[in-house]
DNA sequence: AAACAATACTTTATCGCTAACGTAGTTTGC
DNA sequence: GCAAACTACGTTAGCGATAAAGTATTGTTT
């Protein structure tokens, strides 16, 4: 059985509150009790029950998230930023999918919330905000991550999809490509301002957008290869097809540049593409694709200081770190692009570890998170 | 503040405990009274203190993972499927990541533990199984995934490697290479069974393996692209370089190709490659990649439902559920060899998604554990 | 009709820990 | 030198649920 204070307290004839006081350093000790106390500890192995502590004193140590697929780069690539940060603070993850099913979603929140987590992360599926309510009336403070409602007063972490938008179109316009069409994604804010900076793009320089050009992501679930394979297929068969074409995001953007080699055509000569996210094997493809950086381990970190705030600190006004996202050029776009290689001199320029030493060229959008954020970057364990 | 069950009991006028059996369905109980409860419970939207209900009853209904990497693919994809059928089966999923470092997995380990999870799923990066002690004399339930270690009698989930070397080598001998590296993984099971499998596919053939042509993975940190580039190099300078190798995961056969490539090489002609894992973008790299598939999904649904079993019957004698790896060719490995393409008639094909339908090619080695997989696998949703 | 049993609840005792006071003994102030 | 203040520890009451045992009430058996 496992060792617990009521053990220790009557091994060393004391109370349990003072074991209790003890264990987590209350002032009301002696120090010398303390340490005996801590020896005793340390010689049994003692580790307190977390359930036990979550249920008396109301704070679990432990945030909940809910992503609609831990399989997507982003999200991964997000769950370990945060992760790495909880566990620099000494919490947990509970994580839940939501398999981008608004109806699971809204289960797991429930099941996330009934296990007492001290803060809810959620990139929601939601596309009404309808289907949101219930969250927020809990007491449990929650972030919305990546996926933002904009008529909800909530804190937001992610990515100025807008910018995302102009930055992709405005990079193609840039380089002379003259029809641009764009493969939307789900009906989501992400999908949603990235469509909205692909029109402003074109609207600014006085182009219109070529019929059919705007493909809607036909449906929510496949937000992967295939969906971007099918959309593709159908900008082809156009009478003339589109020489560029923006991407919901990088997955996307392999399957339409898949249904464009199969169709005979080269790549940037032919057609160029611009994805988002970056994802990790972006630039490993046969075409390196170009790709909108989200700073997605940024996001995970700035995510994860953000909840730490909210508990600390309690109720407060709701917050928005919205980081500035960066156009990363590559051969999908431009011929003779690529040039990364592996070989040591180049690796600081790996927009993946950048995050990891600061980043002087982000720019922030805030209320007052971010000087907290930066100034809590420094924690290492504190052991 | 959040409704409990003392509230609905004061409401109709019953005792705490008949409002307790009528939420479990506890037999002890009039079906009118349940029913009278069910219903208030529904209007209230009470949610069942998941806290206080282990603390109580000693079962969390929470299941821990932990990983060395959430971001590598395998475990992302891993954590996916486990965490399917977790879901469908009402469990929760407590996250942990070890970021390869033997220490912060013991940490991890105790943490989890010390928050009352029924089992424990854990791929351990210890080399040494002394690392490993105190998890054993825990009375959790746990099972290794992905790596084994071979003087422990645990329960196992994961990959016969010795066949994945074996195959992987196997191929390129069959494919008429002669002079065949290997880039190793981490001093861990799957590092050394696939390079025993290496070792023993030459050995077959009575060839011997040139010297410096067995590469050891110089840091475990990096099992990435990073490494791989670095072995390649290394293997480059040789006076006579291979014309094939065996990489130990697909990331570390994508940072050797980019070396390769940068060498001036052409794939395959010059040099073949295989991986190991058949990652979900290994046929969208600048050479499609071979690797062997390790139904990395099943691999999750397998541990997941193993858990379950584990958390239902007590303990019982550990069970190994090790399945087959499969060879995928593509283009890396032989000229012309990727044709598959994103058309639906191919979708089929695809190994990732092969899982969810049942593969009836795989071959299982086990004890008794496959048989009540496979009952178990109809489960849908109970509710 | 006495004895037994089944049904449908209720009571009591934890689970392991913490929050909030309570209380001796010691120190400090003037 | 006596009260106020402080120090260090102890007591009491939960947190929100469950397990196990207890008690009416009704039905069954012989």
């Amino acid at each position: 059985m496992a060792v617990r204070l009521k053990d220790i307290a009557r091994d060393l004839g004391v109370s349990l509150m003072t074991v209790s006081k003890a264990l987590r350093g209350a002032g009301d000790i002696s120090e010398k009790t303390r340490q005996r106390v801590l020896k005793r500890m340390a010689e049994l192995n003692y580790r307190p029950n977390l359930l036990a502590r979550g249920l008396a004193s109301g704070r679990t140590s432990i945030v909940g998230l809910v992503v609609p697929d831990l399989l997507h780069p982003f999200f991964a690539e997000f769950a370990k930023a945060l992760n790495g940060v909880l566990r620099r603070h000494h919490y947990g993850l509970i994580l839940a999918s939501s398999e981008e099913d608004p109806e699971i979603e809204q289960e797991e929140i429930r099941t996330v919330l009934a296990r007492g987590v001290d803060v809810l992360l959620i990139a929601s599926c939601q596309t009404a905000l309808r289907g949101f309510y219930g969250v927020e009336d809990q007491r449990t403070p929650f972030i919305l991550v990546d996926r933002n409602f904009p008529h909800l007063r909530a804190s937001f972490v992610g990515t100025d999809d807008y910018r995302a938008g102009l930055l992709a179109t405005g990079h193609l316009l840039t380089t002379g490509r003259r029809r641009i069409a764009h493969i939307a994604g789900p009906e989501l804010s992400p999908g949603i301002d990235r469509a909205r900076g692909y029109r402003a793009a074109l609207a600014e320089r006085r182009r219109e957008i070529p019929r059919g050009f705007l493909i809607a992501n036909p449906r929510v679930e496949e937000a992967g290869e295939t969906a971007g394979y099918r959309a593709m297929r159908q900008l082809l068969r156009r009478k003339t097809p589109p020489d560029a074409v923006f991407c919901y995001n990088d997955l996307t953007a392999i399957g339409a540049m898949q249904a464009a080699i199969e169709a005979g055509l080269t790549i940037p000569r032919d057609i160029a593409f611009v994805g988002c996210g970056n994802v990790r094997y972006s630039r490993y493809l046969r075409i390196p694709l170009s790709s909108i950086d989200q700073s997605t381990g940024q996001l995970g970190e700035h995510a994860g200081l953000l909840a730490m705030d909210l508990m600390r600190e309690g109720p407060q006004a709701p917050q928005q770190i919205c980081l500035e996202p960066r156009l990363v050029v590559r051969e999908s776009s431009v011929p003779g692009a690529s040039d990364e290689g592996l070989g040591q001199a180049r690796q600081n320029r790996d927009p993946h570890k950048k995050y990891a030493k600061g980043n002087p060229e982000m720019t922030v959008r805030q209320d007052r998170a971010q000087h907290r954020a930066s100034r809590d970057s420094q924690y290492t364990r504190s052991e």
